[in-house]
DNA sequence: CTGAAAGCGCTAACAG
DNA sequence: CTGTTAGCGCTTTCAG
């Protein structure tokens, strides 16, 4: 490349208005103002004029100005913990689709799993007026939780319907899903439990969904009679190399665990790669379980054990219902047990 | 939940404002507005009082009226082509970063591979009046490459450096990578090649940036003397499930083929569990290679044989180029050949 | 069908 | 160190 150092400093360079145009076109501002956004009556003649001009000039709206004006914005905030996890970008995936048909702009946020850091996000999400704003989970510093409710717009809360929310909540009980996977090993007659779990790589900071995944495990252990014997979270955010470090940690300890339950698919696959490479007969001498159905585990010829999560349906539903006047609810998505090959 | 609908109606209900937060601390506007931005001098007594009536009054600063007051915004426009391929999520991911930290906010846009559809993203990104844009890849519609040139800010382009670009480009030569995959493969001694490829999904639209590779691998091959025997493009987006019914289409036409070059990892992995379920020794009787060195086929006791591309350091380069102020450029980042074990 | 006046909530540029 | 005066570029009334 050798073009010259572009001109543009830090600010925005003056570009055409729509006074400008208005002038042009021989019209009023309003005017102009009307044909752009297909309101009220425009003669049809005046209309070509204008969009002429308007094309002519190349003018593009500032949308800055309209919505300082008319106070209805086009951006919806999203905040994720993470984009490292695919399961978020699919739930923005999700979100994305119905966000750009209705004509708004999803901006991001990520949190790191960090409740102070959601909290500045969401401040300064806010602070940008979006006709509404997604969050990931229902728990949040007592601040941002004010300032969610005070926002005058509509939130919701996805990935999780353990508990109670500010207005919408969208799917699905992290606590069931560890139950499902538990009552699963259980009736295929496994009885010595392990664990491998995730930390967020920080100190600061965690997964509390996975927590819930866990504590519905090891409740539904507890009470079959058959309680976790061990279990192995590693520090570092959730990943395949994370859980084949994990497992072979927690083998490393406990030898005769016959089933282990991951805190998610990638973890999972990780296990699952070092029972390869050690040799390790799977379900026959242990038994691997998931959680989410990601892709790459239900393809290869053993697919994994796992429990599909609707991510792509919570964040469409969640930016329609954002984006739409439905009263406030919980919309619990459910899970699915896949069974695969793996337990 | 039993929470009432929530009034909120479309539009962002009525704020405290900066003015009301001046009057309650007794101070003027532009007094309250310093403090806030921590610009000029300002009296510790003064300053505390201001941050007290802020706080009481759980005051948020509307980002709105100060961006069209100052010209000055911190929405950093990002277009993307899909959210589906784990790529870009990746490279989003990079830009966060840093964009984070320099008190920015991604606005995504997702094309779908659509030139059309990008076009109208970006008008509708600029309307916003972003302190800068990310876009993926180097060919736009003429309309869209004039908004981009006359938007009077910075504009990086991502992922590809084969060609000339508008201001910023940050990347790597997707035709080098399709050359260094020929080359090893040639080296190894395999002798017919095939491709598997996707489609966009769509009729409309394609993934330029892996028909670059193709051609490179193309040109190497034909070069060398042995030029490519067969192809197999799925007319879907990119995916394992696609990669194992494309090698399947492939060899049932083309059963002698001794090497497969995909579009990328995602299909590569689909062929190789094509291969495993039907007992193709892999890399005896067909070598695969793919495009990304994604984790997910780097961790298997047989790892991929592909080309690692610098995805979220190409999203950390582009973001903090495009939010400074250094000269116009193109950054080549450059890939990796990750000789792994299909090859 | 079109226009004039009055802001939206904030900040730049000067004054004091 | 603090305040006053003008807008930023658009849209909302309310009149014609």
């Amino acid at each position: 490349m050798d073009h010259p150092t572009r001109p543009a400093g830090r600010k925005t360079a003056r570009r055409t208005t729509l006074t400008e145009v208005a002038r042009q076109a021989g019209v009023s501002e309003i005017t102009v103002s009307r044909v752009i956004r297909n309101s009220g009556p425009i003669a049809a003649d005046t209309r070509a004029r204008v969009m002429e001009t308007v094309r002519a000039l190349g003018y593009v709206p500032n949308r800055v100005a309209g919505t300082l004006a008319s106070s209805g914005s086009n951006l919806v905030g999203i905040v994720l913990p993470s984009l490292a996890n695919i399961v978020f970008p699919e739930v923005l995936r999700g979100a994305a689709g119905p966000l750009e048909t209705m004509g708004y702009h999803p901006v991001i946020a990520v949190t790191e799993y960090d409740p102070a850091r959601e909290e500045a996000l969401i401040e300064s999400l806010l602070a940008w007026r979006p006709a509404g704003l997604l969050v990931t989970g229902l728990e949040h510093t007592p601040r941002a939780e004010a300032m969610l409710r005070n926002a005058g717009i509509r939130i919701a809360e996805l990935m999780d319907t353990d508990g109670d929310g500010i207005d919408i909540i969208v799917g699905f009980s992290n606590f069931d899903a560890g139950c499902v996977a538990a009552r699963h090993l259980l009736a295929r007659g496994y009885r010595r439990f392990g664990y491998v779990g995730h930390g967020s790589g920080m100190t600061i900071g965690t997964d509390l969904r996975a927590g819930k995944r866990w504590s519905g495990f090891e409740t539904t252990l507890r009470e079959a009679g058959h309680p976790l014997h061990d279990k192995e979270i590693v520090d570092a955010p959730s990943s395949i190399e994370a859980g084949r470090c994990g497992l072979a940690a927690l083998l490393a300890r406990s030898p005769k665990l016959d089933a282990v339950y991951f805190s998610n698919d990638d973890m999972a696959l990780g296990g699952y790669f070092h029972c390869l490479a050690r040799g390790i007969a799977i379900p026959g001498t242990l038994a691997l379980f998931g959680h989410n159905a990601l892709e790459v585990g239900q393809v290869a010829p053993q697919p994994l054990s796992t429990v599909r999560t609707p991510r792509l349906k919570i964040g469409e539903v969640g930016a329609m219902l954002v984006c739409g006047d439905a009263p406030s609810q919980k919309v619990d998505l459910g899970v699915d047990l896949i069974e695969g090959a793996t337990a």
